[in-house]
DNA sequence: GGCGAGCAAAGTGTATACAGTCGCGCCAGC
DNA sequence: GCTGGCGCGACTGTATACACTTTGCTCGCC
């Protein structure tokens, strides 16, 4: 969260794979005079565009489903359909958007299954994560933590849904980050921008204070360096998260509803 | 490895995201009436050229650092400029090639650092994953995984490089696959390719009877259902064959060496 | 009155054209 | 002889143009 290219948005980890594309993992030298370039004239504007449609899809300000029509993206941002198609193939990749060949790009309606599996794949992740923080977590680290979830319960007191939500979020990034691990972090990050959209799809009735008294419970374990229960605790948080959605095939038993009819 | 779309050029499970671009996630309806769409006409060119190079890189034709310009490209594969460009967004989000602003795209060198946090990662979920495995694994899965093996062997035996370390990397992708789990499957796709590439850089001395060895020690506690063990050995694996790579900084140094000097 | 063929509008897929930027070599000046 | 600016060539970034596919509608036919 220090230096995001893309917070001007707002987003600071749920942006998938803001910092990702123009970030040259090349020799630190090449890194260093780049620098400069992208610092005044706004990262390019495919990146833009990329995080406008994310935050709008997570702030929930478009619905699964919506087609995206290139040329009134490309009018809105005043750019051509070329920076648009790029934009809109970055989505792609981070699962916000699905390209249907020569129909057009629509905001992704992950499956059921796809929810579960993307849950499944942070349980893994996530405890693992956290029994390894306990290790080498140190106390800067924790009064971090400590500041984040203060943060959390302010935002979830003034009922703030689009900044709790983020906030909630970010709080599985920070601690990807704590491990000084990029990797894990863009991947987290990842992955939590398609828990957005899911929550947002199975209105989930999971309430945040929940999650935010979860979270208190995680970092006071981290803090007590007990891996074990730091994992458990984990674990059973993102079971609740999940839990809470609703789940439950509806749009495939039409058929069999209207067979009954 | 049943109905990868880019088989056709010899790569299952490595090539990153080669069933997801074009995969509509969407409705299952969708999905049956576009198969005959994709089916015929090679699924877009753009992929042809991702895949393309994708196995040029793991099968060291490529090496880190080489500069590709679109317009060769573009030459070599028929098309214009435009579909290269999307290629190359493509492979960057892969992290096979860095795109540097203005500059160009360039094969990419992953640093040291990337290389232990994706192996990192890979711990994290692999450990996790053939513990899970144990506990589901069929009779049929086990058959298909000693079969796997075999192919392993064999490619060992008769020193076919290309055709052992694909399946070496394929094993991975395979176990994924069993827990049904595609998200999991993909994001180890995605690890994997970066780990062609990293072996590629820091000359592994690795050989890869031992992995093969390694395989069937892991195969073998899967089939006991074994979950300590399993997640152990897949863990020590992992463990070999990220310290046998010389991770040692190198060009860092110069400035140091410069400075002694 | 329902149904299928055909047509037109909209939108995507690809190619081409143009503008901006970087890098390298040349040349003047010190 | 070496250094620092200048200009040219190559290549990337963006816009525009054109061809093809899809889709919804209309009209004629059954």
């Amino acid at each position: 969260m220090t230096r995001s290219p893309s917070s001007a948005t707002g987003l600071h980890g749920i942006s998938p794979a803001s910092a990702k594309p123009r970030r040259a993992a090349a020799t630190a030298t090449a890194g260093a005079r780049r620098r400069k370039a992208d610092a005044a004239p706004a990262a390019g504007s495919t990146q833009r565009i990329v995080d406008a449609v994310t935050t709008a899809i997570v702030e929930r300000r478009l619905m699964p489903g919506t087609k995206l029509v290139e040329q009134q993206l490309g009018d809105l941002f005043k750019v051509s359909r070329t920076v648009v198609r790029q934009a809109l193939n970055q989505l792609s990749r981070d699962h916000l958007v699905v390209l249907e060949p020569a129909r057009g790009a629509f905001v992704a309606r992950p499956s059921v299954d796809e929810a579960r599996q993307v849950f499944e794949v942070r349980r893994m992740l996530e405890q693992q994560m956290v029994r390894q923080l306990c290790a080498v977590v140190s106390d800067e680290q924790l009064a971090l933590l400590r500041a984040h979830l203060v943060r959390e319960a302010a935002a979830v007191e003034r009922i703030d849904v689009a900044g709790r939500t983020r906030l909630l979020a970010d709080f599985h990034v920070v601690l990807a980050r704590m491990l000084g691990n990029e990797v894990l972090a863009q991947l987290l990050a990842d992955l939590l921008a398609r828990c957005s959209l899911i929550a947002l799809m199975y209105q989930s009735a999971h309430d945040a204070g929940h999650s935010a008294e979860e979270h208190v419970a995680i970092v006071d374990a981290i803090a007590r360096r007990d891996a074990r229960a730091a994992a458990r605790l984990m674990d059973s948080h993102l079971g609740n998260v999940e839990r809470n959605l609703q789940l439950h095939p509806r749009a495939v038993d039409l058929a069999a509803a209207l067979a009954l009819a």
